[in-house]
DNA sequence: ACGTCGTGCAAGCACAGGGTTGCAGGTCAA
DNA sequence: TTGACCTGCAACCCTGTGCTTGCACGACGT
């Protein structure tokens, strides 16, 4: 609280977790169907206990559900999380854009003199 | 080349970018005027050099824009690329969403028996 | 009861990257 | 010309973290 939040930092915990390519290829196995760590350590080339340390990430930032089934634990993907992010960086970007144009705005009114 | 591009590499690069608090405090700052590096340190808790790596880095991304002034640089935000990357979020989050719902629907009908 | 398979915990390694300091070169105004 | 200011390059530190191996525990099927 001591600096004041420019941004949301769930934004930034979010793109932070987005900004690993492992955790995509988990994410793109987990968007078409649930698995479970062993699982994934059997198509991706990482460990199993790697992944494990991604799922647990993915789930903390609301990416992806933990769900039990016997002695095993499956994950799913959760697009909630994604859409809401989107919504926000679009918000963010068209905000930019907008003092750009309007900058424009101005530059070509100043040459009329 | 070897592994599948599950997803965008530009995609994994972006939010990668966008997963560090500094350059998204250098981002809230150049989304409201264009700045230079000196100008941004006396601003932020950091040092010039240290800025002027994450300012190259954003402009290589494309999330934001170098511009010559005399001898200053100053760089500016740029919403396209943000924009751009909450389309590609969001189509990915709602097609998760999709399948989820549609595992639902299949769901509400083996019960039936 | 047994072997198999999945999970969890822990220690440890190695690299990336965010940060710093120091110095040299250029550009502007007085 | 001189001094102040901005930039660029380089070396360096150090923490975070992605990944590994190893082992113990628990659940399942035969």
């Amino acid at each position: 609280m001591t600096a004041r939040p420019a941004v949301d930092g769930s934004i930034v915990e979010l793109c932070a977790v987005l900004g690993d390519e492992t955790r995509w290829q988990i994410l793109a196995v987990l968007g078409s169907r649930a698995a479970s760590a062993s699982e994934l350590a059997r198509e991706l080339p990482v460990s199993r206990q790697a992944i494990a340390k991604h799922l647990e990430l993915l789930a903390q930032v609301g990416l992806a559900e933990r769900e039990r089934a016997g002695r095993e634990v499956r994950y799913r993907a959760l697009g909630a999380r994604l859409t809401e992010l989107a919504d926000h960086l679009e918000t963010i970007g068209r905000g930019w854009e907008a003092r750009l144009s309007r900058l424009k705005d101005v530059a070509e009114q100043l040459p009329r003199q």
